[in-house]
DNA sequence: ATACAAATTGACAGCGCTGTCACATTTGCT
DNA sequence: AGCAAATGTGACAGCGCTGTCAATTTGTAT
């Protein structure tokens, strides 16, 4: 393995200039075609790759993006991971996949000198980080781009890509009325994830659609844990008229809630319908497996990188949301009615 | 927000000249305390961080490693990643997580073409990646620094860090013997993963120990998942003579055996016994949640990066590799043999 | 052909830092 | 006190690329 090839070596191979190299390889317009593919080829036979620090230095920007998260879902984050990674790949920036404490005294703050000592270009903003008014304010302040990914507040003018929670929320709580239940419970999500709050007013509408009342009773407050799902569904069915169904606000409260009918010696969906959000993992590892809600979060993610990197290179024309379709996994922890 | 400031400004600041600045800011030794200390005032007052680009550009190495996995659990790959993140942030590094496909063709060159196009100085391996011979071969050509994640070859000169899968193994079926059991079963986990055939190899030494023979029915191949863990555990329980207890060699595989024994109408652990390995967040989410080693994933990762940063900042003082102690977490899968 | 605008291309100066090497200052000894 | 050996410090030249701006080539309308 000899020395890496530097631009000089291609311009010299290609018999042009350094700067002429540079324009090709960022794609700039004022190249003549025949030139254009002479340096090209000279990139391909010496295997030439530009040096990142070289062009971030000169340049200023660092060809490098953030991805901020505090979520305690690991496969949430994976695919978040892999859907913002391979966007950036695609287009010759690298990802810093970096968690983030929601409740740190002074966010903005972090996250800005987190930017800046890495000389991150911009900034992808999970749920819950991406409801941080203080966060949003400080990005602001520094002038840091970013998008968000399912975020609520769609007034901040940041690009943001999402799914319909409510509507989603919407039809798996008709599904269930579909199937013959009346006395549906809610599992409330988190109350930092905004996205709970959507989820509670798709179960609502669905609910007043169907001209069914909503028995404050049966809505109770999870974590979006395994255990106070555990909890929220332990009190439910300890109830004088236990629901005969459970929408809980994702899968992990979804599984809890199996594991307490398990406990109370009730069927799963013979005496209890239970129903997932966000098709994680653990929807095909508990028993019985959960229907679920399948959030496109490698999709989201992905798109999220697109929006964000077509901003940074000043291409603003693009639509500055996204809204990806969800999609009702039904397997086998819902069923009609127990009929007795 | 004013202009970052630059290693210049720090030098004015200071009375010196940017070289005494670079060599506080690199733990040089031949720099005065009270110049030290006047350098490090003013690097505070200016709230100065150096560029990555620009030390990049100028000393050939970029402060930045590279994280490879190839696998397919979530929770595995973000404490990895937490762990070396963390180790690497307070070494003022910083850590690039890129999934690997183990099956590429050319492997090697793969990874070799992403650290020079990443730029990165060093990597780390975690199962399986750590055994592929093709690939270690190819780093070691390229003088590319790597260590290694519970590898099994230890030969080769890298350093590494592990726990003893061999002994976790041993210790969980010892358990179970003490329990009463007497007809164990395995479930083997990826022929990919060599800790794989050493959990194999502890499960037979704790037989061997106590004197039991060991059925080759009563040991399956799975793959690490879910479904295999389940098709193997319905194998196990068609025998003429099922066994009491399952040592599976994870957790998903463990999580896949207690759904095949609720499907045989068997309970858990009162029919039958499973044990899974690693601790994952899965052992919390079945029912019952599952008796498992717990393997100090973030730890390894954290070792892992120190042992590779000291090597790359030149302290080859070190041990060449760590092991690190696991722990038995005895949860509700397991029991006493069934008592008919 | 001629003049002029537009399209291409190149020369060169940094970006902010580290490595080299020369110089200045101290220290340890006789 | 006097000198060599440490020790501490600075000047300066890049690292490999991009931005600026000027120079050159090409195309187009006379």
């Amino acid at each position: 393995m000899t020395r890496k090839a530097t631009i000089n070596d291609v311009a010299a191979r290609a018999g042009v200039s350094i700067k002429t190299v540079s324009r090709v390889l960022n794609g700039e317009q004022a190249v003549r075609p025949d030139t254009r593919q002479r340096v090209r080829a000279a990139v391909e036979a010496l295997n030439y790759r530009p040096s990142r620090s070289a062009r971030s230095l000169a340049s200023g920007r660092s060809y490098l993006i953030g991805l901020l998260y505090h979520n305690p879902s690991a496969n949430y984050v994976v695919d978040v991971q892999h859907g913002a990674l391979d966007k950036c790949l695609e287009n010759g920036f690298h990802l810093f996949s970096h968690p983030t404490d929601l409740y740190a005294p002074d966010l903005g703050g972090m996250v800005a000198n987190l930017v800046h000592q890495a000389n991150l270009d911009g900034l992808i903003l999970t749920p819950p980080l991406c409801s941080s008014p203080a966060l949003l304010a400080e990005l602001d302040r520094q002038h840091i781009p970013f998008v968000r990914v399912s975020p609520v507040d769609r007034t901040h003018p940041s690009p943001y890509v999402l799914m319909d929670d409510v509507q989603a929320s919407r039809d798996m709580t008709t599904y269930l009325i579909e199937l013959g239940h009346r006395r549906i419970a809610h599992i409330f999500g988190h109350p930092d994830h905004a996205a709970s709050e959507q989820r509670l007013e798709g179960f609502r509408g669905a609910l007043a659609e169907h001209g069914l009342a909503a028995d404050p009773s049966l809505i109770v407050e999870g974590r979006f844990s395994f255990e106070t799902g555990r909890a929220c569904a332990q009190t439910l069915l300890g109830l004088a008229d236990p629901p005969t169904a459970i929408v809980a606000a994702n899968d992990d409260l979804a599984a809890g809630a199996v594991m307490a009918a398990h406990e109370a010696g009730l069927g799963v969906p013979e005496d209890l319908s239970v129903a997932g959000f966000d098709d994680t993992h653990v929807a095909r590892v508990v028993w019985p497996p959960l229907t679920t809600v399948h959030q496109p979060i490698y999709d989201l993610a992905n798109a999220a990188a697109d929006l964000l990197l077509k901003r940074l290179t000043g291409d603003d024309s693009g639509p500055r949301y996204v809204e990806l379709p969800h999609k009702l996994v039904i397997r086998q922890s819902t069923g009609p009615t127990p009929s007795d």
